[in-house]
DNA sequence: CCAACAACGAGAGCAGTGCTCTTGCTTTGC
DNA sequence: GCAAAGCAAGAGCACTGCTCTCGTTGTTGG
């Protein structure tokens, strides 16, 4: 792995990143519906049954693509908290990393609806995606674990239908934060891909207009949600935790 | 269309029933990307050709099958109102409709899938589904409609930034009530949306143990997101809000 | 050094797809 | 009763994923 041994892995590696980003050219072009291996082979100048030795099915390439997307949604989000350190505050850093996420997605809306459109035809989560798939949740919850270990949060309500629940959650995710802010974490997951998935998806036609308010608003309230506290130190809660 | 003239009408609308009903079974059993014109027309023992008189292109059986699984959801979130009258508290109601389409979709994921998933190939909304896809949101605006009429809403946060969307938004789809809480609504649909597809999805994988309590639990916070008071009558609304 | 071996590329081929066009047949409407 | 329109069927085109075989080429052990 980590010399290039002959020319013929070097082929190898190089031969397949070739394939994958012209199929992420295509993928990119008309979707994922429509990535051919015969038409990148040809556009690759070979013949479609040599593609086989790269990939074994076309599932195969659409899984590494797959791969590279949440990668890449993850990179996304965690770049932007790096350009946004703590001093800046939790909920700038909050904000600043969904919007990351969005503007990733409106930048690859087929790669984004290969990851969290409807899964494709036969296709069950392997096991080697789920670490690239966890960045972006992760990279959301250290914003959390942040907030809770210097200025604390406001504990969110949790019913009493879901505490063993989320208990278990929290066992497995991030068991350094209280149950009830692991739960809203998870709703807060569900509803800012909720938000971008139906923007993309065109179910916001003739109903939002200016998304980007829309986001942000939704975002900061979801932010608040799972117990992050207004920005300015001092604010008690109660005034308009929105803005 | 009130009645059916001759053999031939008649004949058609049976065939186009058996081609959509033929169609949707497929769809069920292997899902949107696999199903085929050729394998419908064989399963009802005609010539793929002759299919091409009643549908002019596989889209526009997906079409047809869109509409259809709009409708179905819809009528599924309006049964479980009707049979949940406003005698039985407006947040017992809004819990109803979220859930029965929460129900509907885990009993129909392809179909559940087709509409909420990525758009297929070519996509395009044609004007013809907005009406049946309206049919979910406006159920449960229709809760939050009667709740503000009768006991009255909690005025949810609604940031500087967004008053102006609020509002453009509020007179297209609903003038009667304010903004925030239209602002809300909309944010409260893409959120119950986003746990169901995610549940669907399979993103919950290794997440989420007990999806229903999770969900209601989930649905319980989004109805006290839009200002929808907690069920017993007088309860101010600071103490448990969750439950 | 060179022979055995594994990896490789190309081509042909199979089964399947969406869709079109032509050819007859049947029902409808004047 | 007859022309016109609707209809079913078959052949065919261009395309797909995928397999198999057959030479070729790079790697490697003796």
């Amino acid at each position: 792995m980590s010399t290039i041994r002959g020319a013929r892995e070097r082929a190898r590696t190089e031969i397949t990143a070739a394939i994958k980003d012209e199929a992420r050219a295509q993928l990119a072009a008309e979707g994922a519906a429509k990535l051919s291996l015969r038409a990148v082979a040809r556009e690759l100048g070979m013949a479609s049954s040599a593609l086989y030795r790269y990939f074994p099915s076309r599932d195969d390439l659409l899984t590494a693509l797959i791969v590279d997307a949440y990668d890449s949604a993850g990179a996304a989000a965690e770049s932007a908290l790096a350009a946004a350190p703590p001093s800046a505050g939790h909920r700038a850093r909050w904000t600043a990393a969904c919007s990351a996420v969005r503007a990733w997605a409106l930048d690859h809306p087929h790669e984004y609806a290969l990851v969290y459109g409807s899964p494709v035809p036969g296709y069950s989560a392997p096991e080697d995606t789920i670490a690239a798939a966890s960045r972006v949740p992760l990279a959301l919850v250290s914003v959390v674990r942040d907030a809770h270990r210097t200025d604390g949060l406001a504990l969110p309500p949790l019913s009493a239908g879901l505490r063993a629940e989320a208990e278990r959650m929290a066992a497995d995710i991030a068991p350094d934060l209280p149950p009830a802010v692991v739960a809203a974490m998870v709703a807060a997951w569900s509803h800012v891909f909720g938000t971008i998935s139906f923007e993309l998806f065109g179910h916001f036609n003739n109903v939002v207009a200016d998304r980007k308010a829309f986001f942000e608003h939704t975002v900061s309230r979801i932010a608040h949600e799972v117990g992050l506290r207004a920005e300015s130190a001092g604010t008690p809660r109660g005034s308009s935790p929105g803005s």
